[in-house]
DNA sequence: CGCGACCTTGAAGAACGTCAATGGTCGTGG
DNA sequence: CCACGACCATTGACGTTCTTCAAGGTCGCG
């Protein structure tokens, strides 16, 4: 069972990764109401074309934001782990431009526009936060561009994999070496541009060099070192604190 | 000669294709400080790793944003045409996590951090209005993520076409069915994620069908349709306000 | 046991990159 | 005025990366 203020301590630990907040701000954020809900696997937070009223805090689980062509081939443009708040965007463009989907069963608290306004105009410090929040988010899609249109599939996944560990430990949820990674190879080739296939094979060869480990829903990084440097991941564009974070998932086994 | 008021008049305009500003707002838009300078071919407005203490307003020319791979390839990730800020996220990301370039000769206005801070303190609705315009920056750049993982050579350029004509003409600097373009085929290809060569052939056979024009500077599209048919484009995702604006480049011949 | 979802593999073809050469345009200096 | 060089566009030939199609194989679960 999620005990009611897991949202509200991921939010914090989310914003603290990317941000310095006051003890007064935290507690602030704490004020914010919640509506807790968990959605199963291939279910959609928000979609294209909706005009939200509220936004979410992902709290368990794994989401992504993914634009559909009329092709009927699908995008993924963002991986999101618990702290995220995948739209927060909504806020200040009604109506969404791209959907918000759940790659894993995953808990979120939903949050009405008018509390994080408010809570916004009568804390600045907070509003500075989650700006920082969207431009970070922008930052990063700046490197998804960046992973697409200038590396090799064998690179891409390198890029992807190093992401996704370095945001998970920034956040607490990922072990010492570990981290969740519940995509499909399908979904990843959505995320990486690429067919299936390939990603079943560059996935191999990522193995082959003894560089990760890749179960069902887990990664394990057996080189960090060497994946950074086979997909060119530098961390700089994460605009992460310092203070790694004490790994663990502590998080989780915390009663 | 640019006249002083020119830099505010395109941030206002700018700013009103994505928003509504209050006469008040506009008019407080136009008390920023700012610096003139004119920028050649091939000069940055700011480089990776810089920490800027002011940001510019683009008034003349046609900017970029872009990264550089440890390979020494390059890629662009923003195209920007007058009235952008494109490094308004120095205001909360202290250090640059890319470069902006200057692909055409260009006049741009810096403007002090701590004024545009001043003036956001004092005036919610700009802080919003410029929030905002950081969304729609972050919109763009999903679209490239899917424009770069999802489409093909021929799709990406008629796309990237599409979507230079619409934010031309979203801030009155487009004529009726054309405006300025000033990418080398390098510079395409580094915005394209593919090879010059590729460009090259690329650009032929949207010349061949009679979709587009492109003289060394300008690009004249003749079939906005079908050109946004084969780019998939479709404008949503630029968040543009209603009102397409008047063409023309009054802006431009206005003395 | 059997079905569905996922992973894996091989083979053939399309898309795109690389290399190398040619030609065009424009500004500059003689 | 012309020659020159720099930069850019264009073209052909060939190689690589990645896609597509098709066929198993594995695993969990009803």
């Amino acid at each position: 069972m999620i005990e009611p203020r897991s949202a509200h301590d991921r939010l914090i630990k989310k914003l603290q990764s990317i941000t310095n907040l006051s003890r007064d701000d935290a507690q602030a954020l704490r004020t914010l109401p919640t509506a807790l809900k968990t959605l199963e696997e291939n279910a959609d937070v928000v979609r294209e074309g909706d005009r939200p009223s509220q936004c979410c805090i992902l709290v368990e689980g794994f989401l992504c934001r993914y634009i559909m062509t009329p092709r009927g081939t699908r995008q993924i443009t963002s991986l999101h782990l618990p702290g995220d708040m995948p739209d927060l965007q909504s806020l200040h463009l009604d109506v969404m431009d791209h959907s918000v989907g759940v790659m894993a069963r995953s808990t979120v608290a939903f949050v009405p526009h008018v509390a994080v306004r408010d809570l916004a105009a009568r804390h600045p410090a907070i509003a500075n936060a989650l700006w920082r929040d969207t431009l970070v988010d922008a930052a990063i899609f700046r490197e998804w561009v960046v992973n697409l249109g200038a590396r090799s599939a064998y690179q891409r996944g390198a890029h992807l994999m190093c992401e996704v560990f370095y945001k998970a430990r920034a956040v607490g949820v990922s072990a010492r070496n570990s981290c969740a990674f519940p995509l499909t190879q399908q979904e990843l080739g959505d995320a990486m541009g690429i067919s299936t296939v390939h990603v079943n094979r560059t996935i191999q060869k990522l193995r082959g060099e003894k560089l990760i480990t890749l179960s069902r829903d887990r990664l394990t990084i057996l080189d960090l070192k060497k994946l950074a440097v086979a997909g060119e991941f530098n961390p700089n564009y994460l605009h992460l604190n310092r203070r790694p974070a004490h790994h663990a998932e502590a998080f989780n086994t915390f009663h």
